[in-house]
RNA sequence: GGUUCGGUAGUUCAGCUGGUUAGAAUACAUGCCUGUCACGCAUGGGGUCGCGGGUUCGAGUCCCGUCCGGACCGCCA
């Protein structure tokens, strides 16, 4: 060893002792006659003196370190006449006898402290002397605690970890593969699995019961900042379970996480059904960190909403509520002191094109009890307090109100809603909020490609009561499916699925496969239902979101060790790249 | 494929309505300094204003194109 200890642990109990510390110059104070050297690895920071009195050409030496040298320093350990109390090592120094120094560094391009002077993309490009970083490393650390602590608590529940492979076959539903060409197999392509999904189906065919894997998948789609070309899941499967049993065995999962790793005790996860998810928040992932539930003022295609809308107080009617299919809306409360400019920044946000409403309606509900809306003109005072009152709201709260197709109105609504969340404070980083939604249709119909598409996979079950409607109203059929949501992020999902072969294949024919594409295309998994599949479901939880969440973060990116940009690109590497004529030809592949 | 914001010193940024020698902080270098810990003080070097074209007497600034990066929409079963 080429030291006797780490940066991050000598205290004074070690006084007086001769230790060897290797590591990176993190910092140098050069005072003339002395000099202090702040010696960094993974585990902390120690200060290094040096002086010239005691020893002129190891102060001279001292004077020489650049930032980032790699050197190793022996010296005694002494208590600090002036202690630095917001150093865990900050009772004591290090009194520098022998100086080596293993590699000298060039400057590096950005600072390597807590709050880098670098962009994300320098921090990219050098990536691993971003990840020198404490708060870049801390991050990989948690996320390491996490992966542990998976691991304990699915192996304590009998899971298996079994490796699936990574070169297996394209299938045309869901996202984009990555497509991998075969030499030895001219003119053929492997794809990277989206995710393990089939194998793991095997794998309980095989008698696994519970299999569980961390596990890389790939998808060829655009990037967001939550969204990386390959990525990694916690992904398992049980055999003989119900979809309860599921939803217990990973809502310990969940809990166990935030216990061990958090010190967070989580309540019972609420389940919500999607249709209510969609009704109150108009998200499939609310965030419940807050309420502000959606009012309905108007519901075009709703019985049990009845109409809050009298439109006409001065003979004039409000054509934009009475030609809309939905009126809904939202209670801010607080905001009726909101300022024109406020309301109008409001205006501007869901009129921006990605959220595409039209406009905003706002009702204050003053202090004074009186009613100040955009539509005054439209409403009579005591519509406008028959409002207040379906919105819950009291005095100093503020009504927002979209109105236009109802499925739209809801996605922006739920824009608007996160927007107030924020501005309000209600979206804490360090406050968590769980829940299932469950019962997500099973079918969406594409009006472009003119048929039905699986919303979770194909291979997700119908829930047993709607399953005799899917030959006569496929679209109105649940799934036996569930999400797990925290923080209006979707951290994983799951389903029972399908285990017996006719009724695969009546979902591959509804999904528009021929029998025999369903057979060319997952022949092994029909075949494979034939020889006693049991009854089984799964869930698949996004590893990097996971991270990040508990991180506090909305980037995945500070939680993997070498991310893609937003291009796909790996900076650092300079990948993807051309390959040689040779390489090509050898894969009998021809470019454009 | 689209919307939007950005690209100026090693780095992070400022640069007004187009106008004289493009600034700050930090980093770096040199010197001084014996208890610093974001040490301090002084001095200094450092610029293809992403690239190409246009408008103009004059462009970092305006226009067009292009490249690169960020966020978002589409997409992501």
């Amino acid at each position: 060893m080429l030291r006797t200890n780490t940066c991050g642990e000598l205290t004074l109990q070690q006084a007086g002792t001769t230790v060897t510390l290797c590591g990176w110059v993190q910092r140098s104070r050069d005072l003339g006659g002395m000099t202090f050297v702040d010696l960094r690895d993974r585990y902390g920071i120690t200060q290094l003196v040096f002086n010239t009195d005691t020893d002129k050409s190891l102060g001279d030496a001292a004077r020489q370190l650049g930032r980032e040298y790699v050197i190793s320093a022996t010296g005694k350990v002494a208590e600090r006449s002036n202690k630095n109390p917001k150093m865990i090592t900050g009772d004591i120094e290090i009194i520098v006898e022998k100086l080596e120094i293993l590699n000298a560094a060039a400057t590096p391009p950005f600072t390597i402290e807590d709050q880098t002077d670098g962009g994300d993309d320098l921090r990219m490009k050098y990536r691993y002397l971003d990840l020198r970083r404490s708060n870049v490393r801390s991050n990989l650390e948690l996320r390491h605690r996490l992966a542990i602590e998976t691991r304990n608590y699915l192996d304590s529940q009998k899971f298996l970890e079994v490796e699936t492979p990574v070169l297996i076959k394209s299938t045309p539903e869901g996202a984009r593969d990555f497509v991998v060409p075969s030499r030895m197999n001219a003119g053929q392509f492997y794809a990277l699995p989206q995710s393990p999904q089939t194998f793991k189906q095997l794998l309980m065919v095989a008698g696994f019961d519970r299999y569980y894997q961390i596990v890389k998948c790939f998808r060829d789609e655009d990037l967001r900042a939550d969204r990386q070309p390959e990525f990694t899941q916690i992904d398992c499967e049980m055999s003989f379970v119900t979809r309860e049993d599921i939803l217990q065995t990973f809502e310990r999962l969940v809990k166990h996480l935030f216990q061990k790793v958090k010190n967070i005790s989580i309540d019972k996860l609420p389940r919500i059904t999607y249709a209510e998810a969609m009704k109150y928040y108009g998200s499939d992932k609310p965030d419940t960190r807050f309420e502000m539930k959606f009012v309905y003022l108007k519901n075009n295609d709703a019985e049990d909403i009845s109409p809050l809308l009298w439109s006409g107080a001065g003979g004039e009617a409000f054509k934009v509520f009475d030609d809309a299919e939905a009126v809904i809306g939202i209670c801010a409360k607080g905001c009726a002191e909101y300022t024109r400019k406020q309301l109008d920044e409001l205006t501007e946000f869901v009129k921006r094109p990605q959220i595409g409403a039209s406009g905003l309606v706002y009702a204050r509900y003053n202090t004074d009890g009186t009613l100040k809306s955009s539509v005054d003109k439209f409403y009579a005072a005591e519509d406008l307090q028959k409002w207040a009152e379906a919105f819950g709201a009291q005095q100093g709260d503020l009504i927002l109100i979209l109105a236009g197709k109802k499925e739209k109105t809801q996605k922006a609504l739920s824009e608007l809603r996160l927007e107030m969340g924020s501005r309000l404070g209600l979206r804490d980083k360090n406050k968590f909020s769980c829940l299932w939604v469950v019962d997500f249709p099973l079918l969406e119909y594409n009006e472009e490609m003119n048929r039905w598409f699986a919303m979770h996979h194909p291979f997700t079950s119908p829930l047993p009561e709607d399953a005799p409607q899917l030959e006569t109203n496929p679209g109105a059929v649940r799934a036996n499916a569930y999400d797990i949501v925290i923080n209006g992020v979707e951290i994983g999902g799951g389903s029972i699925r399908i285990h017996d072969k006719p009724m695969q294949q009546k979902m591959l024919g509804l999904l528009g496969f021929t029998p025999e594409q369903a057979q060319s295309q997952f022949g092994f998994l029909l075949n494979a239902f034939e020889y006693g599949a049991p009854p089984h479901g799964g869930i698949a939880l996004g590893f990097d979101r996971l991270c990040s969440m508990f991180g506090g973060s909305d980037s995945i990116r500070d939680f993997i060790a070498f991310p893609k940009n937003n291009s796909g690109r790996d900076v650092m590497i300079d990948a993807p790249s051309e390959i040689e004529e040779e390489q090509l030809k050898e894969l009998n592949l021809k470019l454009r």
